[in-house]
DNA sequence: GTCTATATCCTGATAGAC
DNA sequence: GTCTATCAGGATATAGAC
């Protein structure tokens, strides 16, 4: 079966990248797991950077695909929509069976703020275009916030994001007890966000002249 | 100079390790760049590992003293109080002069999310303690919200303040134009924080009985 | 497409002279 | 304390038989 192998090799690569991070993980770890052939690895996939954005294209592929349908449909949204149509189309999957999901969320939040360029960019490069739509859109419900309040604001919302993905499958939390159920992490993320986003501009006495021209 | 070949590995190791990742930094780019030979790494440091802690206790040993001097001095805070005793004897490291702290900085975000367990150890058992208080502390000033909402929360906040020390040095953000300055950072952190963390708690259908009681 | 065997390179760590 | 030289192991990637 030549199909199957290049499945077993990303659903392996996949799981193993999660747990132990992709510089730890070595071919031989993926192969022995998926319990192919070393060589097949580079036969269908040509590197062990391309198998990552295999595995990130999988899943991606059809998130963001319903992220862009959801960013097509919204009518003067409110910042709680905008929020939602870049959240929901990934948490929701949390409610597929298995762990797949989960374990590739994990993958994604962990590589998001891998110390290593190259590795974080094969996930960047495939969220930069509806990262920066997210971005334009959210950016529009606030339009009395000054851009760099904003810029700022809108990184520690992905900071709190990527945090989530990278810890919500994790047993053991090392300051709190325990996490509750996927939706309700979705629900706490958005509200948390909707409040830190709209919280009122600090009255910026060091803010620079182009921010408070654009406060106008 | 015995003493000075420690600090030139530290100082090199700190700067490689936030610009390409401790995984992705050998000893011999370390000791090539601190200009000292390979073995003194394992003399005075005894192993990769150590020397990652090493650079860690550096620059956390006087942050750490000071937060707890700052929790101590706590009477009747509120939501901001000890989310800036946290924060600042950090963040205010960065009008020191050089990039030292900048680098650390960036080192620290990085390796809080890492993918490794073992890096990821190395700076979690450097800040469990103090951050086991930050977080008692805090919730302390939250009365009124159920416990797992604060614990979500909490992570929220963990997870922008980590995005935000790993990325404030970094160049080509790939989705805002630019940064504001350190000060401002800071105070965008907090309004941020504090506006998400005092948001009224939902009204929970689908919340657990252990909350419920917990409102009261 | 799959496999074995191996090339080539780099890693962290250390032994032992000075 | 510092150095040279090297060990032992593991990494990715590939050549070539089947």
């Amino acid at each position: 079966m030549l199909v199957d192998t290049k499945e077993k090799i990303l659903d392996a690569a996949e799981e193993l990248f999660a747990d132990q991070g992709f510089a730890s993980t070595s071919l031989r770890d993926i192969t022995t797991e998926a319990a192919v052939n070393l060589a097949a690895v580079n036969y269908h996939f040509g590197s062990k950077l391309d198998l990552l954005r295999a595995v990130f294209a999988r899943r991606l592929g059809p998130v963001n695909a319903e992220r862009f349908e959801r960013f097509d449909a919204l009518e003067d949204p409110d910042v709680e929509d905008v929020l939602r149509a870049f959240v929901a189309p990934l948490f929701k999957r949390l409610r597929e069976p298995g762990d797949g999901w989960a374990k590739f969320m994990q993958l994604v939040g962990r590589t998001h703020s891998d110390t290593n360029d190259e590795i974080r960019a094969c996930l960047i490069e495939q969220i930069r275009v509806i990262g920066a739509r997210f971005a334009g859109a959210l950016q529009a419900t606030l339009p009395d916030l000054p851009p760099d309040v904003f810029s700022s604001r809108f990184h520690f919302f992905v900071g709190a994001m990527a945090h989530t993905l990278a810890f919500c499958r994790h047993q053991d939390m090392p300051l709190v007890s325990s996490l509750p159920e996927p939706d309700a992490i979705l629900d706490n993320l958005v509200d948390f966000a909707v409040a830190g986003l709209r919280a009122p501009a600090r009255s910026a006495p060091a803010r620079s002249a182009m921010s408070l021209e654009a406060i106008k």
